[in-house]
DNA sequence: TGTCATAATGTAACCGGTTACGTAACCGAT
DNA sequence: ATCGGTTACGTAACCGGTTACATTATGACA
């Protein structure tokens, strides 16, 4: 056993050990031509015998493909980027590809810095609702195969995303509290101004109270931004007003942000559903647990994240992908809205 | 500008127009011999003109370093993957390093498939319990660096490993129960057998115990795999044998299994804290919200990974790793105890 | 002025794979 | 026997970087 001094075993050594040539040790390994049948048994039990394992950067090189998708994102923190990151990677793999994961920040000199790019992957995954349609531009130009997650690209650019259905879900939900409970003042938690989902959410919103001939009340709107402290003082502050209107409902915007107004409403001595009702959206892991349990709206995140990979896939193939998938949602009905 | 035929400029391409060598222009972007400034302008300028990115395969190739850590997952249900992944990824980007995920799983032959190896990456970060002592021992005979998260090597094999403290977090968790609120008959609901923080947990739990003369009782114990349904089919059982040994606490073992055991005592009409007290371990997103919020014990996550992933670059650097490094925990009190 | 160390640059081999192209062997059909 | 078409395999160029070594320019010093 002959070993190329101090280094791992290359196809050359195999070949050598086998008496065969470098072309048909590789043309064996990618199984792309015939290969006769006693050659293949001597180049795998030399293989077996040296534990060699091919190059995957030489082969990179070689094919001018890295078998690498990236994904890009701003942050983790975010309740469902666990099963996001599931779908994705299941996919990745099943093609036989890797993953690459980084997040982007702002480097000191107040730009972006992208760990992730065409020296690296083969096409991006971008989750990233903080990183703004220039910065985005700046990718598109690269020529950088991608796909955007829970986010639409800039107009002029035409990168297919995937993201879910805010809209239609937020209005099912207000059209619950409407027609179930009665609930004709109810208050929005408005999220980020700016993002995609909080404004699909305020139109789903503003959609239900017009079916039902509620008229749209800005006084009951408070703001939110989709996280929990912002979200209690922008409630504690509305309570402490005595000449508040009257409201019977709250949509939080986002689970996040009704543990928020879980909080002030409690702080103000009302209890949920009875003095007033509240729901979410997401479904993040604690709505369940939350006293009482939160009604939202649940996002299937897990095939969110696969149908964005497959969507990245059609693109690397050269096949259309859809410029856009919306993925639907459904409602989750707890205690909080009044329901037993 | 001259462009490589309908491809991405390469080194050479830009040698040419900067006239100047392809060892010029490397030695330009790596900084790593002098080059004249009037040589530095004119390359600098090319670069940009042809809008040129070095490919990583390419380096990576002649350099013979994938700059690349891999992590290797079981599955990523854990709530504390997210800040696991957030210290590692930083520590990873910090050194310049890209980050490769991947989940290994049993394939059709029962065998386990490791998508992650020598041919990929510089070194390997393993956060997965369900991966038997056999598999790891594989892995380092294949000779790569790698650094155990949340799990101890095999007895044979030298691998640093870095995970939280277990035994004496319990311990503390335990006293408090005893000397406290002055409980003595405490149920243990175990995680899974063989499994590290399992067993800690216990020899903490049993050392409180020993500690105020309380005499370890079996019959005290039930099986509960850290898992909420089995926790809780695990102690309905229990109390339905209506000779079970009288209890007034509860260690659930881990916050999941926690949300069981209190679905089980509140079905049995059994009061927390007032009946029986429960606490858990890990401080889940949800302890904080449950009804009575969860006593538990923190740990500081993003930490353990950031210090997997400088224990790995200290390998990588041929420095000598710490072979162990124990994070500690605290215990964080809530009502569950019998606290206000 | 000649010599030599040093700094700046170029030439070409090399990393470990893939693959275009060439060739020998074999086979059936004319 | 000749020919064309496969099939199985080898040779060597190539992917896009790095770097050992060679070369030239520069300056210091005897």
């Amino acid at each position: 056993m002959i070993k190329n001094n101090s280094s791992l075993p290359t196809i050359r050594d195999v070949a050598r050990e086998a008496q065969v040539s470098v072309a048909t040790v590789s043309r064996y390994l990618n199984q792309n031509a015939p290969v006769s049948a006693k050659l293949s048994q001597r180049i795998q039990q030399v293989m077996d015998e040296l534990d060699y394992v091919p190059q995957a950067t030489a082969r990179q090189l070689a094919m001018r493909k890295k078998n690498t998708i990236g994904l890009l994102l701003t942050n983790m923190h975010n309740p469902f980027f666990a099963p996001l990151l599931t779908g994705i990677e299941s996919v990745v793999r099943g093609e036989g590809f890797n993953l690459l994961v980084a997040t982007c920040h702002l480097n000191t000199s107040g730009s972006y810095e992208f760990p992730l790019g065409r020296h690296n992957t083969d096409g991006l995954l971008i989750y990233a609702d903080s990183l703004d349609d220039k910065q985005l531009t700046q990718f598109h130009d690269r020529q950088l195969p991608m796909v955007l997650i829970h986010r639409t690209p800039p107009k002029e650019l035409d990168i297919p995303f995937v993201t879910v259905e805010n809209k239609s879900a937020t209005r099912k939900l207000i059209a619950h509290l409407i027609s179930e409970h009665g609930y004709r003042r109810i208050m929005l938690v408005r999220g980020p101004r700016q993002q995609e989902d909080s404004y699909w959410r305020e139109v789903g919103y503003k959609a239900a109270l017009a079916e039902h001939g509620i008229e749209f009340d800005e006084t009951l709107v408070i703001q939110g931004d989709f996280e929990r402290q912002i979200a209690y003082k922008a409630m504690k502050n509305f309570l402490e007003n005595p000449d508040h209107p009257k409201f019977d409902a709250v949509f939080a915007g986002d689970d996040d942000a009704a543990v928020g107004i879980y909080d002030a409403l409690k702080e103000a001595g009302l209890q949920i559903p009875q003095d007033v009702a509240v729901v979410g959206f997401d479904d993040s892991h604690i709505s369940p647990f939350l006293t009482p349990a939160l009604t939202t709206v649940r996002a299937p995140t897990e095939y969110v994240g696969r149908s964005a990979a497959r969507q990245l896939f059609y693109v690397l193939d050269g096949r259309k992908p859809e410029p856009m998938i919306l993925h639907s949602t459904e409602i989750v009905i707890r205690q909080s809205c009044g329901c037993s």
